[in-house]
DNA sequence: CGAGGTCTTGAAGACGATCAACAAACGTGG
DNA sequence: CCACGTTTGTTGATCGTCTTCAAGACCTCG
């Protein structure tokens, strides 16, 4: 149980050397709280560092013409969200913290640096960003064949097998402290009918979700609905 | 205009060095024809190579239960189909070829050797699944907040653009020899209003698309009502 | 020539968006 | 500590996009 929770995702996957841990850690000098509401990176800009979600939320997002908002990703802690920012230059999107949030600010230099002398750890960063890219996958086939209340419970799903990894999960409950117009930009859904796909899930006897707080109360039926299989989350532990 | 497809669509993002080509051009030693309808790897599948496409298109998908079917990538020659197979265990979608395809399988232990022992042409492997992976989070845009007309012409806009790295287009049209059906399970939308999206789009003078033909006729309409801005493709040409 | 895939069109129905209004919770300053 | 404004959650009604079902036309290929 690694207090870096980058160490304790990447753990999950693969087993890394002490030196390896140690690299990461060293790379954590700018730390920064952000508050809520804020952006951490904004479209357009070219990050001369990637930034890593040491506590708090924070989604990408991008701004339609007409003002509207989509989210194609969530990030909690342990999450290195704008990694690809060290190969990829302009940002096509925003990143912003939902919850007050504090975050590392990596150099692309140091990246690049031990990337390059320790390819294992190179290949344990590139598997990061594969596992984004395997969930942005599950995004699309929820967002192209489920109905509301199976996307929604696809993303509960989900969150709380990468809240569980971190730690951040009692039993069968974990904080999410997003409202439903944040969900219903994440899931390309209005906020009214947001709403009641969550009073719907509530009456299937899915889950409890009151203020803060998400109680899944049938797992079981939360996947079912939602075709929900974590194996795209990589979550076992193997040389990479 | 190098022959291997990838290593043009690599070239038109930063350099490669002569051994870096080299490299990437012995890789390509068993080549396959794949044919049309088949799938090239299944869902569960443990590939111990990866696939290139040198000719053909290919799809990424996932079955529903309900036996319907939810495309996440298309892939154009110059694609590493599922290069991300080297560092994720299990398939978690399978691949199929919509055409005859030609296709190379790299085996992994050649491109573990290659990324450690030339890291920025490791850093070039991992570029291209970051580009992946920037699609991705637009095909979750263009699915959230998109109507059907603008998801179709935004997937347009990116073929099209896509094709053109890789020398497929000619002027402002290119061959897509995908049924309307293929078209729905990549946008998410029936059969039936694929059918009527592409009548509209042809309605309103934006392209022409006969037998597999398409042919943009006013790109400047196709971006403005999908949104499209190609930053998200990577094609500038830059050291990474 | 027939068979199967693909494209096209019409009509009915469902799911989710939008508009509108109100209730509840929260935070802030008086 | 209460008053008040703001954000968030909830409910109802109407509307539109897209789905589904159904059927016919076209095309290609054996």
């Amino acid at each position: 149980m690694h207090q870096n929770p980058l160490i304790r995702n990447l753990e999950y996957r693969d087993h890394l050397s002490e030196e390896e841990r140690e690299l990461l850690d060293a790379g954590l000098t700018r730390v920064r709280t952000i508050a809520a509401g804020t952006d951490i990176v904004c479209e357009g800009d070219r990050p001369s560092e990637s930034c890593l979600v040491l506590s708090g939320l924070s989604v990408r997002y991008n701004l339609m013409n007409d003002g509207s908002r989509q989210i194609s990703a969530f990030h909690i802690p342990g999450d290195f969200v704008d990694l690809h920012s060290l190969l990829l230059g302009k940002m096509d999107h925003n990143v912003g913290a939902i919850t007050e949030a504090t975050v590392a600010f990596v150099p692309h230099t140091y990246l690049r640096e031990i990337a390059a002398a320790h390819p294992h750890l190179g290949r344990m960063l590139w598997l990061s960003t594969l596992i984004d890219a395997a969930m942005h996958r599950r995004w699309i086939v929820a967002a192209g064949r489920l109905d509301a209340a199976g996307r929604v419970a696809h993303f509960l799903c989900e969150v709380f097998e990468r809240m569980r990894v971190v730690g951040l999960t009692e039993g069968m409950a974990f904080r999410l402290p997003i409202s439903q117009s944040v969900l219903g930009d994440a899931m390309g859904l209005s906020l009214v009918h947001v709403n009641r796909t969550i009073q719907k899930l509530r009456s299937l006897g899915l889950i409890r979700w009151q203020t803060d707080v998400v109680e899944i109360v049938d797992w079981n039926g939360l996947q079912e609905i939602s075709e929900f299989d974590p194996d795209y989350l990589n979550l076992k532990k193997v040389p990479r």
